[in-house]
This record gives structure tokens, C-alpha cells and sequence, in this order.
DNA sequence: ATTAATTCTTACTAAAATAATCGGAATTAA
DNA sequence: TTAATTCCGATTATTTTAGTAAGAATTAAT
């Protein structure tokens, strides 16, 4: 039940474009040096971010990302989901699961639904926003301490 | 954010002990019959349990194991701790974690947080005999269908 | 036009974790 | 004494994760 790097990094990625975000974009090489996350495996998260239409970008020199939308519409659900796929703790009750016939007779699952309800409220109620005020209140002066392990 | 197979399987497990709990004790054998898991990885599971203080062992001949305390005290969050260790999403937040050592500074360990406690909270507050009832209820002549896939 | 800075995409590889399988020792009721 | 059982550690195969790498495509600046 652990999150990948894929999550833990890539919601140290968006929420470093958030706090540092301009008129202009950002580029991948200033997020790596921020965070110490390499720029090969910054451009396979945040692509992930794009599709996810949390992101944009912009090509070319000069190029980089932004935010897609406000902060305060942007949920860390729909971050981690973009990062890691369905937060489901087991296939049988993500999405279209078909594997299990008899699932209306199976009381495990309720288990599992219980912790998935959880989870997705946890995260559908907490928005970017608060991070990012959050992180101006633990940090004012940004002093680079991203590259901590967690 | 998966559980493992030894979360789903162990609890599959501790819930047949529970269901079909009789005077004496139950032997792998039968649990593994009802479940389709094999005996040798029920075994694994099961000494899980045991260190945990939720099933006890009667070895030799006739032997098998019993729930150690009864349904109504024993969480799913006790059983889920057992199989799959630390239900924590990230290491910096369980136990004695000190790799971060910027941890107060940190940001993404709020998100972390707030998910490690929704999760806790869910599984602590559902009892083993909730699940008892809730099988009973769907299925109360006890017909095998625990060999589903969740 | 050329160059340099950048995103974008896919393929590859090494390491770690997971999911079993196996073999045999220890224990105990019959 | 035997058969049924738990107990334990080693081994193996598979899958997943994490990261590296290489080069194509795009575009601002000169």
C-alpha cells in the first residue's frame, strides 16, 4: 500500500510549478535543480500531468509549463490519479473490473470499498491551494528544501 | 496503492476462520479447500496472524488454528497491519522513519498524512464480526464462493 | 537561416518487490 | 508407531518500479 515515486515525485513536481509559477513557463531543468528530481524522469511525470490536462505547455526555447487552471481547482485526487492511475487498493472495484463473477456476493469487498472511499475523499477534498499556502506559511522565504526523500 | 495478495488472501483467510469457527480448530487444509489459496502460502499467511496475537496454533495431528479473541475485537486494521506491515503510503510518515530530515518543512507530507489517517481510520473502525454479520446476510447457507479473484 | 533551448516519445536496463513453490523438521492425537 | 498437522527457511520465477538514454520535433532568439 505504498505510493510509487511516480506519485511522491510528481506531487513534488506540480507543487513546485505552483509555488514558483510566473507570467512566463517554467522548464523542466528548473524544477530538477529545485526538487533534484532528474529531467529524464521529471518529463515522463509531468507528461502524465499534461494528459491529464493539469498542466500545459509550451514548446520550443523559452518553452516550459504552467498550470492548466487556478490552484484552487485542482485537487491532489486528481494529481495523484493522473501520477499513479486509480487509486483503487484492488482491481476488483476500480473502474470496469470483470474478473470477479460472483462480486455482490463477495464481503471482502466491502472492505476494500470502505478503504477506497476513504482515500478518494481524502484527496478529492484537499486542492492544490492549501499546499501552496500551506507552504508559504512553513517556508516564507522558499529556502530550497525540496529534495528531501518524502 | 495496491494492496498485495497477502492482504487480500490473509483476509479472505481470517474471515473463513471466522465464518466457519466451531469448537475445535480449523486446519489449513480446510481453509485452503473454501478458498482455493494454496496450504503452503496459507501457511505464510496465516504465521502472520499468529505473530499478531489474532488466530492461535494447535499443532499435531488434529490440530489447526482458532481465532484468539473473538470477532467483535479483533479490527480490520489489526489483520491488514499483520499481512502487509505499515499501511502508511510513504515511509516518512510510519513509525520511526529519520531518512527526512527536513520533515517539518515539508509539504507533501501533509498530503501524506491526511491520506495515512483517512486509511487508518477506516480499517480501525470496522470489527471482524461486522464482516461475520454482513456474510451471513448475503450468503447464509455458506455456499463456496470465496474463490472469486478479490 | 542557423543555433540553442526546450518539449516529446519510445525503448531499454537494472534493481527490487511480489508471489509463490518446495522440502523437511517438529509436534501430537489416535 | 503412524498419520496429520503446524512450523520454518530457502529458493525461484515473475512482475513492477525506477531510472537511463537517445534522438525527433518545435520554436525563440540571433
Amino acid at each position: 500500500m505504498k505510493l510509487s515515486t511516480k506519485g511522491r515525485y510528481g506531487m513534488k513536481a506540480i507543487l513546485d510549478l505552483a509555488v514558483h509559477q510566473t507570467d512566463g513557463a517554467i522548464a523542466i531543468s528548473a524544477i530538477s535543480e529545485r526538487t533534484g528530481i532528474t529531467v529524464n524522469y521529471l518529463e515522463q511525470l509531468i507528461s502524465k500531468l499534461k494528459k491529464a490536462n493539469l498542466v500545459i505547455s509550451i514548446r520550443g526555447a523559452q518553452g516550459g509549463y504552467k498550470l492548466a487552471k487556478d490552484t484552487t481547482e485542482i485537487s491532489v485526487g486528481e494529481i495523484l490519479r493522473a501520477l499513479e492511475g486509480d487509486l483503487a487498493p484492488v482491481d476488483c472495484i476500480s473502474g470496469q473490473d470483470s474478473s470477479c463473477e460472483s462480486a455482490n456476493l463477495c464481503v471482502t469487498k466491502l472492505v476494500w470499498q470502505r478503504i477506497n472511499d476513504s482515500i478518494n475523499n481524502a484527496v478529492d477534498s484537499l486542492m492544490l491551494s492549501e499546499l501552496v499556502e500551506e507552504s508559504k506559511k512553513l517556508n516564507p522565504n522558499q529556502i530550497n528544501i525540496d529534495k528531501n526523500k518524502c
